[in-house]
DNA sequence: ACCACGCGGTACTGTTCAGTGTAGTATCCA
DNA sequence: TGGATACTACACTGAACAGTACCGCGTGGT
């Protein structure tokens, strides 16, 4: 287990470990739903590890069932206990992740609201944004929803939605509540929000999309990048001074 | 066949039909290369038409040997007399689109050089960059290449270098150029040429990528989207008056 | 202490697919 | 016209894999 491989650990998955399996109680008594049993829930959590580092590394079709049951430590039989089949442990794993990229993009665009000094928040923005969106687990999961977006189309447009979509439109309403109180010189905020993330992210993105790990920037140059994108909005976007 | 339809024309697909094939004649003797018989060159042709729409629509793994050799009209035997398993197939495919990508880059920041009206020169520039990215075949190729690139590394940095790679450095050239005639403002043309690449097509590249042909962009809104990018460049990177 | 149920193990089914072998046919070129 | 060669059709191998069946075990709740 080297330091260089992908550990699921790195996106925070935390899916559901209750899930909707069938529909609540429709007859009326108590549920004896698997979700209590804690074997089961220890299997289940499991195999979701197992699953979402394997499908990151090798993809949906590269990646089998019984690789996750045998990384899982846990029994093929077991993992279509807690899953109907593979299509479902797949969307389930990633609305999973969706759930905490949402939660970040929220987070990430938050201490914009209250900055006193705002070129220097966006820079520190920009920074954050950038640096998550190239950490490696997160670029094969663009590499992997994006491709399978044709099998799983709706899951892609969940995703694309609640993750990058997220941050575009925070970063939108932010912009738009800057330009009401004068502080920032914007006319449609959520072209400016693209404007802003593209500048930013655009270019070491799509560079990391294609080009291996091998590729990754540093953290100094990313910080590098990330000031460029910034220098450059601000210059489209001027800041009005405080009054 | 719905107009609709993914069709490798589109991409002006002309791969080499005069294949590596052998080390050429490593024994001196007249080669029999197979590339002069009219029957080779028809079937090879056919064989590619036929496993690039397939690659474009269904990926790589999700497309059989069988399907493409039924779509050529050809026997899988001919497929494997003319490549020598499925991945030479598609490393050649995708090199052959690569280099009619390169091409177009060069193409399509020429007329920069020459441009009178620097500002309408950008946005007849940007809109052509836009519509061409957006153009579903080329979004396909996006996703099948980022999507292997743990199969076929190699090839995803060749792409990456050639196709979306080139526009930037031939952009970059041009910028340069423009600096040093003092026509527009540039310190570092080649961050300057991401700036204006990813503020052009950044935002609804990613869109595409991961909603499915339903959430294509409309001509005009394709033009407005350029236009706004070219907008914010000019005011971020602002040209300099013609003596 | 009991026993139900989730578990591991293993073997199995049915299918898909890359790649090969072969024998006979059509096309090219000299 | 004749010899070479690429072609078709089809059968086949071997491997991978999703999903199922079954059995015996052991943990967890009561």
């Amino acid at each position: 287990m080297t330091g260089s491989e992908a550990n699921s650990d790195d996106l925070l998955v935390r899916v559901s470990l209750r899930p909707p399996h069938q529909a609540p109680t429709p007859d009326g008594s108590a549920r004896d739903d698997r979700s209590q049993d804690p074997r089961a829930l220890r299997s289940r959590a499991a195999i979701v590890q197992a699953a979402t580092t394997l499908f990151l590394e090798r993809g949906y079709v590269d990646t089998s069932v019984d690789d996750i049951a045998a990384r899982a430590a846990v029994s093929k039989r077991t993992v279509y206990n807690n899953f109907a089949d593979k299509e479902r442990l797949f969307t389930e794993i990633v609305l999973g992740v969706t759930a905490t990229a949402e939660q970040f993009a929220d987070e990430l665009i938050a201490p914009l609201r209250q900055a006193d000094d705002l070129p220097a928040a966006l820079r520190e923005l920009a920074r954050r944004h950038l640096a998550a969106v190239t950490r490696l687990p997160v670029v094969r999961l663009r590499r992997l929803i994006s491709a399978e977006s044709a099998r799983f189309p709706d899951l892609a447009r969940e995703y694309h939605r609640r993750a990058p979509g997220r941050v575009l439109t925070a970063l939108a309403a932010a912009f738009a509540d800057l330009a009401a109180q004068g502080r920032l010189r914007i006319h449609d905020a959520e072209t400016a929000a693209q404007h802003f993330a593209f500048l930013v992210v655009g270019a070491t993105l799509d560079r990391v999309m294609f080009e291996g790990e091998a590729a990754m920037p540093s953290g100094p140059e990313l910080d590098r990048l990330a000031d460029g994108g910034v220098e450059a909005f601000l210059a489209a976007y001027p800041p009005d001074e405080r009054p």
